[in-house]
DNA sequence: CTCTGGCTATAACGCTCGTCATAGTCTAGC
DNA sequence: GCTAGACTATGACGAGCGTTATAGCCAGAG
């Protein structure tokens, strides 16, 4: 049986962040990630009593540590290896979701937050932007990167790529983020050894 | 008079723009934008009349046309102080708007097309990012650069600034832009002298 | 068997959405 | 002054939204 039960909430975790990725965090809602996800309406609540935000919150982190965790186990073969996994697992989505997919993290980065107030999921997103570059900066200077040119290029490369999977899905062309590569392989390449 | 007459149209629209690279095109309603820009909702009907889809994609050409403007002029003084122009306005919005405005092209780019269809504001965003990328890469190739460096080095600069302009706002920081800054400076400067 | 508590089913609340229709007002040209 | 056409005012349409409430199911503990 998949249906029903606590591996409903993982489901339905997973499928917000899917749909988030693709329409953006106004446009996707609850009924719908509940459908997606298989459950009912009132189990959302049942497990994300805080609603939406609740939800969005946790998916953000979801896809957030999902990355890390590939990102750390393909940095321990250095920086340059650690890109390339980064910049095929974005080619991957983009192509296999013909352009319908992003990143939740960038998609959740953009919406306006009411005044006076941080969203919870506004704040996930940085931590996970912050994660990430994190985690390439780390690697960078333990291959001999100068400590300030390592954060620099982290900044550089999440900011790139981010934005190059955003271009693909307008252009409908995986060409943006080929050359985004070549240019950040060459740069991080580059850092290593000077 | 502010109101009325065929200047509310233009107002409509650079509102538009404003209220997209802040909430994003979903979150931002028809009825808003003309509050927005003190119109009556039955002339947004009036002077757009295939909609809100027809009313978004003006508002991508008005905010591309605009920052291709500013581009074209400040390239004429070489690369790299078009790209510390391109650098310097996005950092004015993000910072006057105390992290709430963005992009309203890539804002645009993240939403998900209806299967079998491109929406038209989508692709105007896709025809702005080209515009983007020829103006740098044109000014590259004019100082200098080799042409396929000058290509991939004018996408990375546009992607890489876009990104950075999303991770400023859900950091509510302005410092990953300035690191973005300095290595795209580094970078560009490079290219024409090599 | 009973009872408890996690999960579901169903319906409703007030609200906003995109869009359309219709009638009214204002202004320029004759 | 009068008429045409650009603009505005108003209200409605069905739909979907986030959220809440209430009642019901049903496995497993006692």
């Amino acid at each position: 049986m998949t249906k029903g039960g606590p591996q409903a909430r993982q489901r339905i975790v997973a499928g917000a962040a899917d749909m988030i990725s693709r329409r953006g965090l106004n446009a996707t809602s609850i009924r719908e990630m509940a459908k997606h996800a298989e459950a009912p309406l009132g189990s959302t609540y049942h497990y994300f009593p805080e609603g939406k935000q609740q939800l969005a919150t946790e998916a953000v982190r979801y896809a957030g540590e999902t990355i890390a965790r590939m990102l750390r186990k393909e940095l321990e073969a250095g920086p340059v290896a650690g890109l390339r996994a980064f910049l095929g697992l974005w080619r991957t989505i983009v192509i296999d979701t013909e352009f319908r997919a992003g990143c939740p993290v960038l998609a959740v980065s953009i919406e306006e937050p009411p005044p006076g107030e941080i969203p919870p999921a506004l704040a996930a997103a940085a931590a996970v932007f912050d994660d990430w570059e994190k985690l390439l900066a780390n690697s960078l200077r333990e291959h001999g990167a100068a400590p300030g040119q390592a954060e620099q290029l982290a900044t550089l490369t999440v900011a790139a790529v981010e934005g190059t999977v955003a271009m693909c899905r307008a252009k409908r062309s995986i060409e943006p983020l080929d050359r985004t590569a070549e240019q950040l392989q060459a740069l991080i390449a580059g850092a290593i050894k000077g």
